[in-house]
DNA sequence: GTCATTTATCATGC
DNA sequence: GCATGATAAATGAC
């Protein structure tokens, strides 16, 4: 019983699942509001994980893939840019 | 299945990777990754079971085994033991929720 | 040595 | 068919 979980637990790490997309909001939100140091700390991965309900390895891989995959093309990311732009400039205002 | 490319020339004379044209103005291009074969993963876990920390010589046997630079062993052991790391903190904090199903 | 990272690759979702 | 999350080489800070 043990060993069948213990390979369900292997073989299962890989296995991807997309986040909700209230986590992803939220990352999205971080990331484009920190655009010019976009490195949160430990206490903000955190904070991160916690909001979002994974665990900070998936915080830190999601920053990896998105840092070099913003910096890849960001033409393809001006639209989504600007919407978070927007987004955390009217919640400045109020 | 994998003929290595990282072999290319220099009979692992090792240490040095960066056998170039002797261009005084390297421009430090980055190695590119290069994923290794089954047989090369195979014999670096074996060693890593019996020692996961390698010495000198071993390390010296097994590039020369693997065809790999010295430093290519030593990095992929450096990275294997931060992944046995994060294997353990994920397997507790995944059977520390759960009551043994 | 560890460890956060960069980069390419892998595996899956849809 | 790419988007996306996770992993595997490689680098650099410390």
């Amino acid at each position: 019983a043990v060993m069948i979980l213990r390979s369900r637990f292997l073989d299962a790490r890989r296995k991807r699942r997309n986040f909700n997309k209230q986590a992803t909001e939220i990352l999205n939100e971080y990331f484009y509001s920190h655009l010019s140091n976009p490195y949160p700390s430990e206490e903000a991965k955190e904070e991160l994980a916690k909001k979002c309900g994974i665990t900070v390895s998936q915080v830190s891989n999601w920053f990896g893939n998105k840092r070099i995959r913003y910096k890849k093309n960001i033409g393809k990311f001006q639209e989504e840019a600007n919407i978070y732009a927007a987004k955390t400039a009217v919640t400045a205002t109020n | 299945e994998n003929t290595n490319p990282s072999s290319s020339g220099s009979t692992h004379s090792a240490t040095k990777e960066p056998a170039k044209g002797a261009a005084p103005n390297a421009p430090r291009t980055r190695k590119k990754r290069c994923p290794y074969s089954k047989f090369q993963i195979r014999e670096l876990e074996r060693e890593f079971f019996f020692n996961v920390y390698i010495n000198k010589e071993k390390r010296l046997q097994l590039s020369r085994m693997l065809n790999l630079t010295d430093r290519q062993v030593k990095i992929w052991f450096q990275n294997r033991r931060m992944k046995e790391k994060k294997l353990s903190r994920d397997r507790l904090q995944y059977f520390s929720g759960n009551p043994l199903l």
